[in-house]
DNA sequence: TTAAATTAGAAGTAATTACTCACTTATGAC
DNA sequence: GTCATAAGTGAGTAATTACTTCTAATTTAA
């Protein structure tokens, strides 16, 4: 991987969660990232398939916000952490985030894969703290912090840390 | 509004709301509205325009949606009608939300305002229903609703009936 | 009947778009 | 040094886009 292929997938990514995918245009990311636009099609072959390099990085990225959840073992403790997540997301992962969903309503990609292990993992918390139906239990959850995510992302918060706050409670965690 | 104008307005928002507002050509619209493509800015001056058109309809029936709620007087009836608004929506709701889900995130609209008087009612019910913070409560719910319509309009439920069930059980309606 | 509004239809425009192609420059193995 | 391969350039292209403009036909209402 070149600096230069790095820079256009950087640039993409960045690009095309502000802008969208369409309307983003190829010229546009070569002038910004600084390299001629021929060299995204020698890299990428398409449009097409330099998205495909930029979901590669974000999905590896979203995968690796599940990641500290492992270390945690008391059910309580995890399910806390599950629902702090979208809280506190950094700029970066918020990027990659935005993308995804972005993504999600313009070409409706399939985006529900990346989120399968946390979506098993909420499943087991479930199961461990003995809910009634884990599985329609664990839907719920992940829809509610999908909102949250949806609204942080772009910007729609009146009260962020109040309804953190509420979904504590309503957890008892 | 003659026949044509609403032929176009029609025609336009299923497109829109399928295709998206930049991805869908103004020749594209002429052509499925059996109409001259010059009829559409003779009518609408801009392609924004029509986009405006498009949206006043759209926001005139989403407001349509929430009027049998206030036949409603009971609390808990009312929270329950609320809370399975998004699980029974019709076809023509649907495209509506659909439109507006996607302008939120291909243009960035402000779509809030249209659901002010639900967010409001929605307060006022937690007001009645003595809950301690009634307008983080409301905020939290009208947040879920927010995911399961995002869900139901992608197509991507596993189980709604179940999801619907455990927020009844949550609100205890 | 007549004037005004609506519409079709076709041609054209300037801008933008994704993508190509011929070419040049670096890199590394032998 | 040589030579193949990869990295990079930048002008060019064909298609599409929103939008205009013209004329002529059709509909509507007074």
């Amino acid at each position: 991987m070149t600096e230069k292929k790095k820079k256009i997938i950087d640039v993409a990514l960045e690009m095309f969660s502000e802008n969208g995918y369409k309307s983003t245009a190829t010229n546009q990311i070569a002038k910004e990232a600084k390299v001629s636009e021929g060299l995204i099609f020698r890299h990428f072959k398409n449009k097409e398939g330099l998205l495909k390099g930029v979901l590669e990085v974000c999905e590896r990225n979203v995968s690796k916000m599940f990641d500290p959840l492992d270390d945690l073992k008391h059910p309580k403790v995890l399910l806390k952490n599950i629902i702090s997540l979208p809280f506190n997301t950094g700029r970066d992962n918020m990027r990659y985030c935005k993308l995804l969903n972005k993504l999600k309503w313009e070409v409706g990609g399939e985006i529900e894969s990346i989120f399968e292990p946390i979506r098993k993992k909420t499943e087991e918390v479930f199961e461990l703290m003995k809910y009634d139906d884990p599985k329609s239990e664990a839907e719920t959850l992940l829809l509610i912090l999908d909102g949250v995510i949806s609204k942080v992302i772009l910007n729609k918060f009146e009260s962020k840390l109040i309804v953190h706050d509420n979904l504590i409670k309503k957890y008892e965690v």
